[in-house]
DNA sequence: TGACATCTACGAAATCGTTCGTATAACTAT
DNA sequence: ATAGTTATACGAACGATTTCGTAGATGTCA
């Protein structure tokens, strides 16, 4: 197990693996802990030995109180997640997603400056 | 029923929802033809009565073949689920979202002026 | 009219996601 | 050692999603 393409982690899973992004390798009560939804202890627990047998998280067993760490980084779930979208709802293009997500406001002049020098290098590339 | 926020259509509803939002109105023959998936017209038909009841769909039953319509824009259900996956997974930052999908390139010349363009617009808004 | 085609309605099964109760193992401290 | 605490494991229940078989209503046509 463990290997070839991991599934799109679940509402719940989510909750999980940000916590795990966050504070990096957590046992279950710490995470529970951090998750304050009304979830109960071995609600959370059972979901996280799910997402052992699915391969979304890795486990030390070595300790008594079994320590778990995210599998794979933020961003490549980010990615997963973001493509996923792009095609089922955005026709495969991915500027057509950022051009919605853009339009809710929200974001800060140090973003747009950001995204400004992202299309800069974009248009580099495709022009060369 | 009706009423209020609709659910996050599932992945099936989504493929039903574009065949609606690419050709418009459509009778569940239709929409089976039109999916090329191997689902059964008994599943496709299930679905969108299903999809009646949760207000994501209307249909017109004057006729035998019932004919159904999104309930919705193609545009509000993107900004649902873009709203949805920034919160989920972007920390409430639609900007990284859009990083993260303008990264995966793919992104056609005339797509990028139009987010310079967005840019624009949105730093003249900020910086007034 | 009668045979056939096409449609909706109903319901049931299979799978998945979420929840948690209970059992059991392991550690702590008296 | 014994009692209490804290952990994992197991399994069951429940709702939601997806699937489709079958029944019954409605339309067509020779």
């Amino acid at each position: 197990m463990s290997r070839g393409k991991l599934p799109r982690p679940t509402d719940a899973e989510l909750a999980i693996l940000r916590v795990l992004w966050d504070g990096g390798a957590r046992t279950v009560r710490e995470v529970h802990e951090t998750l304050q939804d009304g979830s109960g202890y071995t609600t959370v627990l059972k979901t996280m030995q799910i997402m052992t047998e699915k391969g979304l998280v890795t486990r030390d067993e070595s300790q008594r109180a079994h320590v778990y760490s995210a599998r794979l980084p933020r961003e490549s779930t980010q990615q997963q997640l973001v493509t996923d979208l792009v095609d089922r709802v955005f026709g495969g293009s991915p500027a057509r997603l950022a051009l919605q997500a853009l339009s809710t406001k929200k974001t800060s002049p140090e973003e747009l400056a950001e995204l400004r020098q992202l299309l800069d290098s974009l248009e580099k590339e495709s022009g060369s």
